[in-house]
DNA sequence: ACCTGAACACCGTTCAAGT
DNA sequence: ACCTGAACACCGTTCAAGT
């Protein structure tokens, strides 16, 4: 795309004939913009500017804030490359992908917030959501317990990069709750000032690595509530 | 605190002596605000109006709205009534526990989104992380998986109730979200076809009670990572 | 059909001025 | 010390008017 371009800068007339809007453009301006400003500095009017144009004209493109949402979640999620069926036992398949998804969330910070508030719907979030059900019933777990375990386990990478995320977005905040334990009274909380060094340890990928083990693993340890 | 009011309404001067501001009352309104109008009803300038005053008068009391919110949560926390140690079995007072947390969440629908983003330091909240912790030892949960697992299951909780309470906020894409699961192409997404009424159903409660159980029972049988 | 500027009805936060 | 009005720098969304 940037080769051919050595010749001569053929300059534009007054402005570079302003590429048209569309969807795509839209979404793509707006992921640009939550990666270099973070979600909070994501907004309408900024994209339109980035755009050069008004906001109100997004609305051609876009129903309104949510929807704009939702259209980047579902654009990023398409990154995300899923393992082959069958390369690897169905454990490891499924760690893969969830920690895919995880670290595409903790990329662009502000999109777990998205996920959070978003009931994904789009092409690309279904074809992760078919591989992990694959590789649940290759792992012998029933239909019932695959699809609500399907949604425990995306719900729990969702909600880890969300807070993840809120602690990028205010980190004074967060400092001040990790204070507030390191001092906890021994006296009032005796459990909490045995335990609040490991609490608050272990790298991030570890402590994933172990809840999706958990989860697993309770997965495959717990029948469903009988159907009355 | 209402008795001996039968007498008669003593009529105050033009404005009836406008309770002096504090700490306590900023909080009581956000939250009886948040009660009537919702997460997205929740606003300074509405505090300071139902308060009769203006915005920039909360700030001698506030820091900032980040701050309300923790302060909100926490309040929020103390209603709380935590089970007597000892009084069941800890499985089913670790449940009663974690539902009561949920439940909290779910009444005051705006009070889950302020949890996702709040790290909560409060003391009631260390109250209830203490006796979580407290039901994890009594199962005979080594205390590095307990610290880990007391994480897991608030996060778990937590995250529940603010994907329900986003639905509530905006039951039209949410429901778009639902129709796209059920016109999911069966071809494209064969497991997700046949299991999408499984996915969809099941009330939010047993559903919780079942995913509080894969966790116990995952944290049960997953040993920690060994240190290097 | 698409784009636009202006307007509407809001925000959080700061600040100088009052008591 | 506390309170206030006004201002600042933003929001999402709508609408009449233009092309």
């Amino acid at each position: 795309m940037t080769n051919k371009s050595k010749r001569e800068i053929i300059s534009r007339r007054d402005r570079p004939a302003k590429a048209p809007l569309s969807r795509d453009v839209i979404i793509a301006t707006a992921l640009n913009i939550i990666e270099s400003e973070g979600w909070s500095g994501l907004s309408l009017r900024k994209v339109a500017t980035a755009l050069d144009t008004g906001a109100a004209s997004l609305y051609v493109y876009v129903d309104n804030l949510q929807d704009l949402h939702s259209l980047m979640l579902d654009r990023a999620l398409g990154a995300i490359r899923l393992p082959e069926p069958a390369v690897t036992n169905w454990r490891d398949r499924l760690k893969v992908i969830l920690v895919s998804y995880l670290h595409l969330l903790y990329e662009k910070p502000g999109l777990a917030r998205i996920a959070m508030s978003t009931m994904p719907s789009g092409a690309n979030y279904l074809r992760i959501i078919e591989h992990i059900l694959a590789a649940l019933k290759e792992g012998g777990i029933e239909d019932d317990k695959a699809a609500w375990g399907v949604d425990l386990l995306t719900l729990y990478v969702t909600a880890v990069a969300a807070e993840q995320s809120s602690r990028d977005d205010q980190a004074e905040v967060v400092n001040q709750a990790d204070q507030a334990l390191r001092q906890v009274s021994a006296l009032d909380f005796p459990l909490v000032f045995a335990l609040k060094e490991q609490m608050l340890s272990g790298e991030g990928d570890v402590r994933v690595d172990w809840a999706i083990d958990v989860m697993i693993n309770g997965i495959l340890a717990t029948p469903l509530p009988a159907h009355e």
